[in-house]
DNA sequence: TGGTTTCATAAAGGTGCCTCCTTGTTTGCA
DNA sequence: TGCAAACAAGGAGGCACCTTTATGAAACCA
């Protein structure tokens, strides 16, 4: 198999694939959320802020589908519907709850750090960006 | 400031949108790659499977600006630039590599459950998705 | 009767990311 | 002279993701 899009993991599924499913912004905050007790739907949507309806559904289809998470129906009046994490969920939350500490415990900092690069080389804006020319690339 | 867009971080920043920078897929792979050592840009390239020289670049200089790397150009001809890991970036290297790991050694496992979960739900095509009508909710 | 709950889905339109191809400049080498 | 290396950038087009709005069905309640 051609390693067209990264690094061949041991099912031949390109490396960059698979970390675009699991480092997904909704799927880390689904999972971290999960990781700390099963969720029915409606309380899912309540507690991931900003996330749509329709974009809760298909992120929960496709951690399903991936094996993270298990879906229970229970035969309410509407059906309510249970999400939990599975043992394999279990160990991708992990480094998930990781990575979303660091995320909750660094944004002033990277917000600092945006701060003094755009003091130094000046706002990210389209006109900004001087022409490569390699006797005045980018000098620190 | 209204959390439109997710939990309020310490800087106001919607946590989503860190999220969405710092779980990139290739945000995880050249960091996991530049912790291992520095690199200069077409090592990079070599390096991160299935990049291109434009997203490579655009990805640099985001994880430039946030802090994470740092970029020193030297005065050959042509110039040469290389990039390493900022202290900060080294923190963040911690859950991507562990989130890389977990790519790399549970692909297969994913590969599995999606095989699973199709053969007893069928394939995601378009048609395949009944309409929802609560009395017969996708019972497992 | 109308409204609510519950959760999955459809349609239309917007935005961002990415691919592919190209440009640019200086130096060194065949 | 032509080509390569090095690295940043531009443009056009495609596709995935997302927002917004709406639909649907059974039961319950005012």
């Amino acid at each position: 198999m051609k390693p067209r899009h990264g690094h061949i993991s041991e099912s031949c599924r390109p490396i960059s694939e698979v970390l675009s499913r699991i480092g997904d912004k909704w799927t880390s905050l689904i999972i971290t959320r999960l990781s700390q007790q099963p969720m029915r739907f409606n309380e899912l949507k309540r507690n991931v802020h900003g996330i749509s309806q329709k974009v809760l559904t298909a992120s929960l289809r496709a951690l399903e589908r991936d094996g993270f998470v298990e879906r229970t129906v229970f035969p309410t009046t509407p059906p309510t519907v249970e999400y939990r994490l599975t043992p394999f969920g279990e160990e991708l939350a992990e480094p998930l709850t990781a990575l979303t500490r660091f995320a909750l415990t660094n944004a002033a900092r990277m917000d600092a750090a945006r701060a003094a690069y755009d003091t130094k080389h000046g706002e990210p804006m389209p006109d900004a960006a001087p022409k490569y020319k390699p006797q005045q690339l980018r000098l620190n």
